[in-house]
DNA sequence: CACAATTTACTTGCATACAATTTAATTTTG
DNA sequence: CAAAATTAAATTGTATGCAAGTAAATTGTG
């Protein structure tokens, strides 16, 4: 027993997050790559997919991803016509996103996606369903906390 | 049930630990900002603490990191006195890595993170272990995928 | 109504991450 | 042993992420 035990990596919950999160994204590329499609990009048309129209503030929230992230990345999205940029009528403000046709067509072409990392990520339903829900406990403790400081 | 279900971010397992693994981070910076270090620099720290001596390559391994990730981050812990980076004597295309003094002395200063950090994630001891094993046998798993594929 | 406070997205600056390439050193092979 | 293959770290280029600050629009208040 160790005074410095609480500053061994191994002790800490954080880094085999941080670390599995990204060793997953990095699996995703090759797929994503034949899409043309970064993570964050792919991410970012999932909600689009299923929102049809949203505004930045809220595929922020559902992202948590702040308008300094995403605003360059709403622009490239744009820029390959999968969706489109429109300021709102009623707030000036806010900025909303739409899909475009292109846009709906990728959908179909990234259903593979999914598909193909079925195979990447060996871990069993139990333990995928017991992390899935301890995941999303403490990003809603996360959310209760944001809102509290607001 | 629809056929584009599993595009859907509610059913992907990537999107919470990408999402917590950034939201306990942020949590970190308070603290860490405290001591002029980042995340990044914090577990790099955590492993040179531990170790008095090691390499870029094993470095990158425990890490998860990449030298084009390292280098920088190993250059500025040496700017800020608390590593040298040194060529190995046996194998010039080696660098060892050293803890100077003042990097011992910013150990104990470090000691107050975990302690601080421990209010900031509100989850059960049991729900840790759980988690913890999972990641660590994901981790495993992708480790030995790298194995193979080298 | 006029002004202050707030909100929204954008911009800027800094620090990662990672793929791909480069350079130098070492090991393997014919 | 000499050339080829491999390895280690550094460099380059691209794409995030986030904090802090800015500008425009909207809301709240006296």
């Amino acid at each position: 027993m160790d005074k410095y035990d609480t500053l061994k990596l191994e002790n800490q919950l954080c880094f085999p997050l941080y670390a599995v999160s990204k060793e997953i994204i990095r699996r995703y590329k090759p797929f994503l790559d034949e899409l043309d499609l970064t993570y964050t990009q792919y991410i970012t048309m999932m909600v689009i997919w299923e929102e049809k129209c949203i505004n930045v503030r809220d595929l922020g929230h559902r992202l948590y991803l702040d308008s300094g992230t995403l605003t360059p990345v709403l622009k490239k999205l744009e820029k390959k016509g999968y969706i489109a940029r429109c300021r709102s009528t009623e707030d000036e403000r806010s900025l909303n996103i739409y899909i475009t046709e292109e846009g709906k067509a990728l959908r179909d072409q990234a259903l593979i996606i999914p598909q193909k990392m079925g195979g990447c990520i060996s871990i069993s339903q139990a333990d995928f369903e017991t992390m899935y829900r301890t995941l999303y406990q403490m990003l809603d403790n996360f959310s209760e906390e944001n809102e509290a400081e607001a």
